[in-house]
DNA sequence: AACATCTTACTACCTCGGTAGTATTACCTG
DNA sequence: CAGGTAATACTACCGAGGTAGTAAGATGTT
């Protein structure tokens, strides 16, 4: 059903302009990013036409300018991204992945506990 | 420290036939993957030659014949992968990436009891 | 009207993963 | 030794992400 969105680095850091300001010319995605990547101007506008030939942003004109917007949700993204990962890497299988975190020092203390909490709360849900 | 290794979907189905048998040769792992995807033997050899060049795999000569083995650990391979695909999707943050998992129907009544399990025992062992 | 400026369109190039054909070399068999 | 076979080396090509220069069009300014 729901196409598969793999978006590169680049692309997501424009998508979550997009999502955060819900539109926004090409211009402003250009300063938004200018901080972190120091990019042209046309750099940002060629990605945005490639995306919006893959169907992940849409635009309409307001005068001379286009004005981009999200096609995609931020979550159907994350889904996508995610479960295509977990495929890849755990053949599927989100525990192998939760497992790998656990025990691969990627978590300490803290976040154990937080996840933990999470893990509580989502129990009590689904009972 | 630790170079990132960010390998594709062929590569990581090769590394998976030499972490398997711990050396193979090109035709040991064509064979291995022949009933998955029909490659020709020529994209197993290129693809294996690429990867040495990346430094994922090492081969030694027996006869005229390449044996080639793992140069990195499934585990290092695993970490890295997880690690990149955390910082490019959840700013690096593991407990944003679980909670993607609870929150996404990713995960049934099951494997939440059996991450459940997990987390507690790991949280006894910190303790 | 002439010119500067802003915007998008077009084209180009690099890298990497993936895919494979063809050339070459070495080896084995008769 | 001739010829076939098995192995790697070399070359080529495609698509996607990323990067950007230059062309062309519209708009606004003097």
């Amino acid at each position: 059903m729901s196409p598969t969105h793999q978006l590169g680095d680049l692309q997501l850091a424009i998508m979550r302009v997009l999502w955060t300001n819900r539109e926004a010319t090409v211009a402003e995605v250009h300063q938004a990013l200018q901080p972190d990547r120091g990019l042209a101007l046309t750099t940002i506008a060629t990605m945005l036409s490639k995306m919006e030939k893959k169907g992940v942003v849409s635009h309409r004109n307001e005068g001379r300018q286009f004005v981009y917007a999200p096609a995609v949700s931020e979550e159907a993204v994350t889904r996508s991204m995610v479960s295509e990962f977990t495929e890849r890497l755990f053949r599927g299988d989100p525990k192998a992945l939760v497992s790998h975190l656990l025990s691969a020092g990627e978590i300490d203390a803290d976040e154990l506990q937080s996840i933990r909490a999470m893990i509580e709360r989502k129990a009590e849900d689904l009972q």
